[in-house]
DNA sequence: CGTGCCGTTGACGATATTCAAGTGCAGTGG
DNA sequence: CCACTGCACTTGAATATCGTCAACGGCACG
């Protein structure tokens, strides 16, 4: 769904029926199909297409000579890998698959056709801000916070990600990562993160079952998590509705 | 010295006489001194100048509510602090000075003259890649390495990020940070940064004392620290020559 | 009906934090 | 000139947090 984007954008920026037009013409190039754990991009390669996340989750990550792995972004759906291929570059880190993936290969050439339009520039360079931001934040998330903090914000993030693009059911949402995945993203150990979850459903901050999340008080974990939302960048017009989806 | 971003950039990317005489003219923007710790911009302002440091260390950090603090990223001179000002955002985090800075306050409009020369665009946007690499890296370095990489890891990008724009002497460059300053760039406590430099030191990897730094061999201390700096993105011409300082 | 992955738990150990005290040095003011 | 203050750095001892090792159950998949 191609709309996860424009309704992403659409958080930062107010978009003409024109320029939905012209999103939606990104999701419709080479379409790509992937299984969970298959890389989309390896470090070392020099990609020509940037690739528009349609369905499912995906994660940038690196790995370590000893195997250590960091995954260092996630994306979901209507996140767009690298927009940078205007500057051919080696990728320095990988992407893969984390749920099955359906996504939209778009070349240089389809970008070109949204540069004469100044909202999407805007929009795409907002939502490049918010990308770069919400790497600092992790860059908080591991370097101060305590590992009940760090879960807690990468939950928050995830949640307030997907209710922006119309993914969450009321307080629930969709969390399709195991445990080793969160382990991965937060700099802890699998054994450590069971713990931690543990704990965070004995204090009734989350519940998570079955790839299910509810979290019953945002405001509560946000707090015990020492997050502020400020850096994505959202309107503050309000919760959104939910996306029935 | 307004030619470190000339360097900086001309290490992505050769400049035409032009280029460089337009990137001179950003350094001849409203000038202003800050004395160390003091803030260039705030969390919640809106900037509406970019600055570029013309002399001396500045970082950008976030502070939680309960005081901890997390240093973000180094700003060396040649680095330019917040390019997007063509989008008016809110800053979701700070900046300060960390040794005596000299900066240069680059208004939207000295910017314009640089949108109609596609080799400035392409360096400027090629190191704004490498900014976002160089945080990604940190995302690694606090998520899976152990204290005496960490510290060693910065090191080396510090080091090299300061050959590149001329600032350093052989296998020695300036070190202005404190230990609480490291601490605050690794997430580690200060106590244990002063422990992890002594093993450091007794190691013979690095010398450090009276703020200068020396790194007898670089290539051991890059394989300790488990250093890979494709993500710098520089050019496999060989090794810089020197500065002079 | 194995095999592999995911989640869970216990026991133990390593790494890093906290608390506390003391040094040296630069800057300030009497 | 000398006391006084603040800050950076250093070190030791006790503690907390998180990692490692190991084992087991459930479940999906071939």
């Amino acid at each position: 769904m191609e709309n996860r984007l424009v309704r992403k954008l659409e958080s930062h920026v107010r978009l003409s029926a024109e320029d939905v037009r012209r999103l939606h013409g990104l999701g419709r190039q080479k379409v790509r199909r992937l299984r969970p754990r298959e890389d989309i991009i390896r470090e070392g390669e020099r990609p020509d297409h940037a690739y528009l996340v349609l369905q499912g989750w995906a994660c940038r990550y690196k790995v370590l000579e000893d195997g250590r792995r960091q995954i260092i972004a996630f994306l979901l759906p209507g996140d767009i890998s690298d927009l940078d291929i205007f500057l051919p570059h080696e990728m320095d880190h990988s992407v893969a698959a984390i749920t099955p993936i359906i996504c939209s290969e778009i070349a240089r050439e389809a970008l070109d056709g949204i540069a004469g339009h100044p909202r999407l520039v805007e929009a795409l360079g907002r939502d490049r801000l918010v990308e770069a931001a919400i790497q600092r934040e992790w860059t908080v998330n591991l370097g101060q916070r305590t590992a009940i903090e760090r879960v807690g914000h990468l939950l928050c993030e995830l949640f307030i990600r997907l209710r922006t693009i119309g993914l969450s059911q009321g307080n629930r949402c969709e969390m399709p990562l195991t445990q080793t995945e969160i382990a991965d993203a937060t700099g802890l150990t699998p054994v450590h993160i069971n713990r931690t979850l543990r704990q965070l459903r004995a204090r009734n901050l989350i519940a998570l079952h079955d790839k299910e999340l509810a979290i019953p008080d945002l405001e509560q974990l946000k707090r015990v998590s020492q997050f502020n939302g400020n850096y994505l960048h959202l309107e503050q017009a309000g919760t959104p509705v939910d996306g029935g989806g």
